[in-house]
DNA sequence: TCCCATCCATAACACCGTTATGATCGGACC
DNA sequence: GGTCCGATCATAACGGTGTTATGGATGGGA
């Protein structure tokens, strides 16, 4: 509780904004390398070249340092989906958003489980106001639907209920994909994944199509 | 390591069976009750009566305690799907099934996130291995589109491939409801499960119905 | 120049899973 | 019945964890 200490003029502020980066980026290299329960304060405080209170004075905790990763993962993944370009067919868009999300959540695996598991990092368990930073994303995923729907492609109908459910398959994917559970069936990408996707756009669409064959 | 200590006449049988069994059962408890992370060999020994030792003894350790967990959660998942009952409508059974299914993970979220999620309990991370054994759950869904199939109400495909979707689909609500992620869309079984599930389906039927209604 | 808030290095505390040791007890065998 | 043996678990110690208390160093504001 040292009051947010943010880059107003506090002590040697340039030197210390840049530990506080440096605690996020090793944090987050090692979650990616040795798995999630590999991190601890003792070892990233030694990987980083400091001592534990480091993270005690730029994050409150390993709870709060945990919560800036979050916090950071879902602005990739905003980033990620954001970058996909917006063509003249929205459901073009929409298969491109789901690979780039897919894409993100594979490049990061304990990450994503931590950001969306009811994971829990070590043992401090992530609250739900400590997520809800992500759903940046979740509006994107509404404004591909809204201009589905203003295209005249898709069926009008609530776009953050549409939008809900096309992440809901998404997610549930990319879970069983993460866990392995999905290696019950082969080729699980061509057989499940954009099967189901494109079951879900169809029905929402105006005028369905049979499911397209090109990736 | 102590070679599978079955109920094959070892030592005082009976009340280690009994041990063995009621520390699962407190085990199972907390972690129902205070979460995933409340868990711990000690509590876990105070409050079963016994030491830590018993952990070792009987599982080897934490992890092996999981697993057994893991396991049985596994089991009871499986026993609540085939309770649904079979009707001359495979879609209906299919609906129960998912009904079911998402019952089950809300009673013991706690225990679901530790079984599918890439979910850590304490320091001990699962492994594949480890969670095979749910596949027994996605036996019965396979079942059940072959059923449908044979009724001549679902198009002839891979049940397997067809399964996973459902699967799928019914995992990435479930998470995203234990989570609470899907609390950003109003009333989300009615405006996201359901009409999911229906659009997935319909797609899969000989012959595609509207989204029925009775729930 | 002085001062003071900030930052972090050190050490201690309580907790964790795990291991080593040994006491204890039930069943098997002679 | 006596004896032994092996499984079971209570106790204590070891290295790890997050966290906290303490104090020294450092650099900017008055």
């Amino acid at each position: 509780m040292a009051g947010s200490p943010d880059q107003t003029g506090a002590g040697r502020s340039a030197s210390s904004a840049e530990v506080r980066r440096r605690l996020l980026e090793v944090a987050a290299h090692m979650v990616r390398e040795q798995g999630a329960p590999a991190l601890s304060a003792r070892k990233l405080a030694a990987a980083t070249g400091t001592s534990t209170m480091a993270v005690y004075t730029h994050f409150g905790g390993m709870p709060g340092l945990v919560r800036a990763m979050v916090a950071e993962g879902f602005s990739r993944l905003f980033a990620r989906v954001a970058a996909v370009p917006i063509t003249e067919d929205p459901l073009l868009d929409l298969r491109n958003a789901a690979a780039a999300y897919r894409a993100h959540a594979r490049a990061d695996p304990d990450l994503y489980a931590v950001m969306f598991g009811s994971a829990t990092l070590g043992d401090y368990r992530l609250h739900y106001e400590d997520r809800i930073v992500g759903l940046d994303a979740f509006v994107q995923i509404k404004q591909f639907m809204e201009r589905g729907m203003a295209a005249g492609v898709l069926q009008e109908a609530d776009p953050a209920a549409v939008a809900a459910q096309w992440w809901t398959a998404l997610h549930g994917f990319v879970m069983l994909e993460l866990t392995r559970f999905i290696d019950v069936v082969d080729d699980a990408e061509d057989t499940v994944l954009w099967p189901l996707m494109d079951h879900l756009l169809s029905s929402l669409m105006v005028t369905p199509e049979p499911p397209r064959k090109d990736v």
